[in-house]
DNA sequence: TCCATATAGTCAAGATACTTGACGACATTC
DNA sequence: GAATGTCGTCAAGTATCTTGACTATATGGA
């Protein structure tokens, strides 16, 4: 079947945009399956997203905004249905008036554990794919890419900076 | 500016789902970015994903369904939505008066042009970033990850075929 | 204290990228 | 040439995200 695919393919990208949108989407893939499998139907890709950057002790609406980048409609219209499904909670920042909270309820406590879990299944099943070796070192790179990324972005940023002073 | 962010976040994944998941954004963002820098205005990812698939030679529109995974409702939009750009065109099969063949424009294949040398850039990039040695080692991770990926999904299939039989 | 300004979150409307379902035109097969 | 299947289309609905406008609260002076 892959052969038949191979032949039918005349030209498949093979570059490290599209291995790495693959990948990605492959991964997502099977992590939602896995999730869903595990009885958590509400589970979606933007949602699972937004949660990741949900840290276990919980934390503020803004706080979320400034760390993944989304809008912060978006966050809100993703919380909204988190919460709906029972997922999270939002709840006043005692600490400030106009800020809310948001952590897990204890649905979503399990469902963490769930991904958790899953997340070591298919890191696994990826070792036993291609070998501990070479799993090791695509984490090392992309690890590497991600910071560089950053660094880069931080220079972007600094350079950016001097041409709007210089105009 | 790096180590404000690692002090303020607690948990940030370090999974491979994850790194996978910020790299092809990553890359994504700076490929449309170019894109767009290079007077392609009509550049989205979702039509980036498609044109992947579509080979220089043009091809059936139900190939690319065949190809891309996607539904053929979809397909069927996002080529609506290159059509009114100019980037392809659509025109019957003289084979077969049911289908369609769907092949670039002079305007797409310049687009494809500028992707390619778009590509080799971001490529170069990478490489400056985080090695020779590493980047190879990227690619062949990712590249043995898809290929196992595949024949996994076959073995899945076949499995799945077989209790079909047996229900 | 009171006012100006900034920040946190919400509401509303619209765009994009999909999905499912129903359908008409053509092909193939028996 | 009639049943069946394939190819593409039309229509409607959903999820995700965007921009813009707004309310409520906080903060930092005058």
């Amino acid at each position: 079947m892959v052969k038949e695919l191979d032949e039918k393919i005349d030209t498949l990208p093979d570059h490290v945009g599209w291995r790495l949108w693959q990948a990605s989407r492959a991964w997502q893939a099977e992590f939602a399956a896995a999730m869903r499998a595990a009885g958590h139907g509400w589970f979606t890709e933007a949602r699972a997203g937004l949660l990741g950057y949900i840290g276990r002790n919980g934390m503020r609406q803004s706080a979320l905004i400034e760390r993944s980048a989304i809008s912060k409609q978006a966050i809100q219209q993703l919380l909204d249905g988190l919460e709906a499904e029972g997922i999270v909670e939002r709840m006043p920042d005692p600490q400030d008036g106009r800020g809310k909270l948001v952590r897990y309820t204890s649905r979503g406590l399990d469902a963490l554990r769930d991904g958790d879990r899953v997340k070591m299944e298919i890191e696994r099943r990826y070792v036993s794919r291609i070998g501990e070796e070479r799993f090791t070192a695509l984490m090392g790179a992309l690890r590497a890419l991600a910071a560089r990324e950053a660094a880069a972005m931080d220079e972007d940023a600094g350079a950016e900076g001097e041409v709007v002073e210089s105009k």
